[in-house]
DNA sequence: TATGAATGAGGCTTCATTCAT
DNA sequence: AATGAATGAAGCCTCATTCAT
């Protein structure tokens, strides 16, 4: 008998390590040969787990879509005044701020590669609203895409130029759009 | 002094041309030949006017960086009143989005490629909240980031997921920020 | 005892599965796990029984040329007259031809991968052309080798070209090369 | 400008150096590395003047067939009586043998690949019957491809078995069969 | 200055082979 | 004995870059 192995989770363990890699490097930049390192194996045994780069790739974007509005989720389930939900929010985009800009690049790298695959990103994003709208008392249901808006935006600006980024300021205009 | 000139406006057209090139794949998936092809010239020649792929790049980000700043001031000097200012604003936004779009990515690729350079993309940020400052009027000074933020979140969500990005909150949501 | 008697048993069972892929895409082209999926085992498995494909390659080549003479030996025992046995062996020939083709690129092959190894060729074409001697009333002993040079052109032309391969004017000229 | 090539003798002289390679090791066992090694250039080089291995090979194999039988052709035009004929092919036979096995060879490992790709092999096969047909005064039209036939055999046979293979009775044979 | 042929390192992928189970 | 996961060298092909013309 061969070494027992859980394909789906050994799958999972290799998306979970060179997430950040892609992210860091972007796709086209990032090398089997890379992955391998990162993760801990032969660029051949890579092989066993996805058909090709492009797989794996796709692999990534679709388990990081999914998993982190997951975790998002179970994380902001505890709050129960509009306020300490508000906090929690914050403080959740604050923890996994790396994670957060790591999702979107690998993103916007999937929508660079592959222009035409928009459900998933569709449904992403829909859930991410959705989230936003349950977190949080909004003065109108259709804020909920503003304040996306504002939280990608946030995320990039602060990326781009971590020093000029200011956020007290981004609280105070959250409570204004969150006023009735 | 004329030779340099003309080398001088061969390397801005250049830039200009292969821009959306760099914006659409990425640094990494651009070739020095899909270059050459979209300049209209060989490989050979480009190498007379940059020295690498590499400083290409760079050169186009500087140049994205700079150019587009200088047009958004110069479309949006006319205004009079607080009102016409915004309108004109969004009317720029809405013209030049997918300039927009391609200079975030491509200043994105290049905060990826060379992290260590902060320097650029700072001015470039300064400048973009300076403009949007003196065109708006902030209800506090600090709000200019927030509303650069909002901007740049507005431009990414959208690319992310057209079909779920709805426009007119965003507008109202821009008024309440921008009242007192 | 008896475990060996198995083990060869084995070998000559995967041997005679794979016969026809090699001959089909030639050495080079055969990859191991291909062998293994033909022959209905793992390619782990495979190496218990071959200590490596060029081995197995090799005794393949050997058990075909054994083997493939035998059977036609065999088949062609019973005619009495030499018209009957010309009809015996036209017969055999005829269908056989898939198999005698593959021997021969298997032959083929094995020359190419091993052009010092050529006892092993050598006996076989003896054997056939002893087994055309016996086989046919030849006017001069030498003749031998020029039937066996008329088998093989035959099935080669017919593989190269089967549509514009012609069977009866080859008939002609076998009774033609008979005669005394 | 650039060194000036004409590509289409550059090409010619590619296939025309690694013919023998093809012919000696197979297909699937020529690298593009060997080929590069044997025609003195890099493999980037390579690829400027066939966009793949598969389009290379298939090239010379077409090359090889239309080469071939010109030149075949333009060495037969010569002789006058029928003796003369036979003995001016039997010659040009000797002297090409290398090249007559190597061009089986290409053309056998074509078939392994593609076996759909008729029209080329029939064709070449067709004008060497033709060629057979004018060069020697034959009984019957239709001994043209049993001439084929046994020359096709010879060379494989004596490819096969160098040793074994006996060359005065063929000439025998090949005088019986031009016998009306 | 302009061209594109030439180079070889390196990218993706496959393969024979080994080895833990 | 049997399995198939693991390995890394090597195969095909592309790419940034150089250089002869």
């Amino acid at each position: 008998m061969p070494r027992i192995v859980d394909h789906d989770a050994r799958r999972d363990t290799i998306l979970e390590r060179c997430f950040t890699l892609f992210a860091r490097v972007g796709y086209s930049a990032v090398t089997m040969r890379a992955i391998a390192r990162e993760v801990g194996m032969s660029t051949g045994t890579l092989y066993h787990y996805f058909p090709d780069k492009a797989t794996l790739a796709r692999s990534l974007f679709h388990r990081v879509s999914r998993r982190d509005v997951e975790e998002a989720s179970a994380q902001l389930k505890a709050g129960r005044t509009a306020e300490e939900r508000v906090s929690a929010l914050l403080a959740f985009v604050a923890t996994n701020e790396e994670r957060l800009r790591a999702t979107l690049l690998v993103a916007l790298d999937h929508h660079r590669q592959h222009p035409e695959d928009r459900a998933v990103l569709r449904q992403a994003a829909a859930v991410y609203r959705e989230a936003l709208s349950e977190q949080l008392e909004l003065p109108t249901p259709e804020m909920d895409g503003v304040l996306l808006s504002l939280l990608i935006g946030s995320i990039v600006h602060r990326t781009l130029d971590p020093e000029g980024f200011d956020a007290p300021p981004h609280l105070v205009a959250l409570e204004k759009l969150l006023r009735a």
